[in-house]
DNA sequence: TTGAAAGCGCTAACAA
DNA sequence: TTGTTAGCGCTTTCAA
C-alpha cells in the first residue's frame, strides 16, 4: 500500500522530490543500499529484476522505497563498462542534403533499435571522409553493438576500413565485389509495380521517362518496366523510353517529346518529374488521367498525394530500410537474398490512372 | 616480447593488421602498456595528449608503435565513468511523421553537437508519453550533458517532469508560463518578410490566405503581415485575409474567393497552399506573376524551387533551430530574448513575384 | 536470503 | 620522466 515504484511521494508530508536531481552528487547504488540498510549487491539484484535471486519481501520493499526517495537512476556507463558492451547502435549517414525523405532511414532504424532496447548514435558526415572516420571511431570507442552505414540515395559505396572492427550493415547502398550485408530498395520490382499499375488497366502503349543520371535506380526501374511489359504480352519498344533530368524542369521539358509518342500512359522516373509534366499538360489542355495516365516514383507525400489529380506512385521504403538494417545487424532475421537484401517498393494507386484506357 | 594479452600472434612474420579487431578480447590500455614496457598511466597521458606531462621521446615512440600494432581504441565508457559525465546530448522528438523537413532539426543539432565534441542520442516518441518517459530515462541513465526536446511543428508543449533532472532546451516548442529555455522560429518576422517581398515591389492590395488550424504560426504570420503593411503605409483591410486548410487542396479551393478580392498579390500560409493555388490559376489562364504575385511559406525546396514559376517563400529555420538548441544547452551563447529565443525565418525570392506590379 | 570483494578500463593524485 | 595506487558505479562469483 505504501510503496510501489510509483513516481509519487511515498509517505509523510514532505519526502525527497523525485525530480530535480540536477545539483550535487548523483545518487549511486551505494547510497540506496545505505539508506535501505542492505548491501549494494542486493540493490543491484532488485534493480535488475533478477528472477532467480530470492530477495525477502521486506527487504525488497525497503529498497524500493529508498530508490524512490532518492530518485535513483542506474548509471549506464558503469553497467556498460562491466558488461563490456553497450546498447548502442551507430548510424552514419552521408548527408540528408537534398532529399527530404531519407531522414526516414533514421526514423526506421531508431524505432527498430528502440524495440530491442538499443539506442541510436547518429552521425552525419556530409560526405566528408575525415568526419566519417571520426564518426566511426567515436562509435567504436563507445563499443556500439554495430554500425549502420547509410547513404541518402541508392548507390554503390566503398566500405571505410574501420567498419571492419565491428558488425555493420550497409543501408541504401552496397559494396560491389564484397559480401558485406546490405539492405537496398528493390528497384526492379518497383519499376515493375509502377508499370503494372498501367498494364492492369489495359494500357499497351506506355512511355517511360527515365533519368539521365546513372544509378541503380535508373537501370533497375527500366528492367522492371520491361518485365511488366513482357508479362502483359506487350513487346518492348525502345522508342517509348527516353531520358530527362529527374526533376520538375525535366518533366516539364519532356512533355513535347512524350506527346509525339502517341502513348496512353507514362511512367516517370520520379514524382518531381511527374509534377513538372502535369504542369506542362495542364497548359496544353491535356487531362490526366482522361487523356494520359501518369505514374511516378518515390511516393513523395507532399507531391504525389496532393497533385491534381493525386499521383499514382511507388514508394521508396526508407523507413523499412532503416528498420531492416537494424534487424540484420542484430541477427534477428536473415531474409532471402542475404547478404544482399532487397526491400519491396510499395505501389500506391491514386487518381492519375483511370479505370479505363483513354481512347 | 613473447606474451601480451593481444588476441593475435605478436611477432612472427605477419604484423598485426591495424583493422579487424572484431574477434577476441578488446585491446586495453594495459595491453599497450605491457607491449611498450611502460605503465598504463604513461599510455593514458600520451593518448590524451596532456600538454604538461613530459614524456620521453623514445617512450612516446614505443607507445605510439604499440598502439598502432594493437589497433588500440580507448574505451569511452570507462572514460566517462571516471569523469562522471559523457559527451552525449539527447534529442527527443515527438515524431517526424508528416513533415519531411523537420528532420533538419536533428541534422542541425547533430552538426553543432559534433562541432563541440558531442554526439547525439536520438529518440523518437511518436507522441507516445510512455515512450517519451522511457527515452528520457535512458538518456538520463547515460548521463547526457543535456536534452533537446523538440516537436515537429511549432507549438506550445508541456515539459515532461523528468527533464528537470538535467539541463534541457525546448526546440520548435515552448512552455507557456515557465522560464524554460526555448528556441522557436520567429513567425512574426517571417510573416513580415513574406509580405515585404510584395510591398517592396509596390504591391498595395495584398491578400493573406491564413491557415484554419490554430497555431503560433497562424497568429504570428498574420501579425507580421500587418506589420509589413503598416510600415509600407498600407491600411489593413480585414477583407483581404481569409482562412483555408493549409495544403494543396486548400489553396486550390481558395482561388475563387481570392480572385473576387481584386488583389495584385497574395501571401499564402505555406508552400503547399501556394502549389494548389498555382494549379487553380493555371486552369483559369491566370499568370503568375504577371497577373498575380504569389509568396509562400516554409520554403519547401521540393515544391518552391520547382514550381513554374519558382515560388518566393520564407523558410522555417529547422536546421538552425537544432543548432541553436545545442548552443543554448552548452551555454555557448545566450542570445537576445533568452530564455525565449526566436530564430529568423529567411526570405527567398524567386520568380513568382515580378519586379513590377500587375496592372 | 544477503554480504564481501574483485574487477570492468580508465584517470588522477602522489611518489619515486 | 615515469610508476603506483586508488577509485568511478556497477555486476558477479563466492561465502556466510
Amino acid at each position: 500500500m505504501t510503496s510501489g515504484k510509483s513516481s509519487r511521494d511515498t509517505e509523510a508530508d514532505s519526502v525527497q522530490p523525485l525530480t530535480a536531481r540536477k545539483p550535487g552528487h548523483p545518487v549511486t547504488l551505494r547510497d540506496v543500499a545505505e539508506l535501505a540498510g542492505v548491501s549494494s549487491a542486493t540493490v543491484s539484484l532488485i534493480v535488475n529484476k533478477k528472477k532467480d535471486a530470492r530477495i525477502g519481501v521486506e527487504t525488497r520493499r525497503r529498497v524500493r522505497e529508498a530508490i524512490n526517495q532518492l530518485g535513483y537512476r542506474p548509471n549506464a556507463m558503469a553497467k556498460n563498462l562491466v558488461s563490456g558492451t553497450s546498447r548502442f547502435i551507430g548510424l552514419v549517414a552521408d548527408g540528408v542534403a537534398t532529399t527530404p525523405f531519407a531522414g526516414q532511414i533514421i526514423h526506421g532504424a531508431q524505432d527498430e533499435a528502440w524495440k530491442h532496447g538499443f539506442v541510436l548514435l547518429v552521425a552525419n558526415t556530409e560526405g566528408d571522409d575525415a568526419v566519417e572516420e571520426d564518426a566511426i571511431s567515436m562509435m567504436l570507442e563507445h563499443k556500439v553493438r554495430g554500425i549502420l552505414y547509410s547513404t541518402w540515395f541508392h548507390r554503390a559505396a566503398e566500405i571505410p576500413a574501420a567498419l571492419n572492427e565491428t558488425d555493420f550493415v550497409l543501408v541504401n547502398c552496397f559494396a560491389p565485389g564484397t559480401d558485406a550485408p546490405a539492405v537496398v530498395p528493390n528497384e526492379v520490382q518497383g519499376g515493375r509495380s509502377a508499370t503494372e499499375i498501367l498494364t492492369r488497366k489495359g494500357h499497351r502503349r506506355i512511355a517511360f521517362i527515365n533519368a539521365t543520371t546513372p544509378a541503380p535506380a535508373r537501370d533497375g526501374r527500366l528492367q522492371g518496366y520491361q518485365q511488366a511489359l513482357a508479362s502483359a504480352g506487350i513487346p518492348f519498344d525502345p522508342h517509348l523510353v527516353f531520358d530527362a533530368y529527374p526533376d520538375q524542369e525535366g518533366g516539364y521539358a519532356a512533355a513535347d517529346k512524350l506527346l509525339d509518342l502517341n502513348v496512353t500512359a507514362v511512367f516517370c522516373y520520379n514524382d518531381r518529374m511527374a509534377m513538372g509534366l502535369y504542369d506542362a499538360l495542364v497548359r496544353r489542355g491535356i487531362s490526366v488521367p482522361d487523356d494520359l495516365a501518369v505514374v511516378g516514383f518515390d511516393n513523395q507525400e507532399v507531391i504525389a498525394a496532393h497533385l491534381r489529380p493525386p499521383l499514382s506512385s511507388v514508394g521508396l521504403p526508407h523507413y523499412e530500410l532503416g528498420a531492416a538494417g537494424v534487424r540484420l545487424l542484430l541477427g534477428i532475421e536473415k531474409p532471402e537474398g542475404y547478404p544482399m537484401v532487397k526491400i519491396e517498393c510499395p505501389a500506391v494507386e491514386r487518381d492519375s490512372v483511370a479505370s479505363t484506357v483513354p481512347a
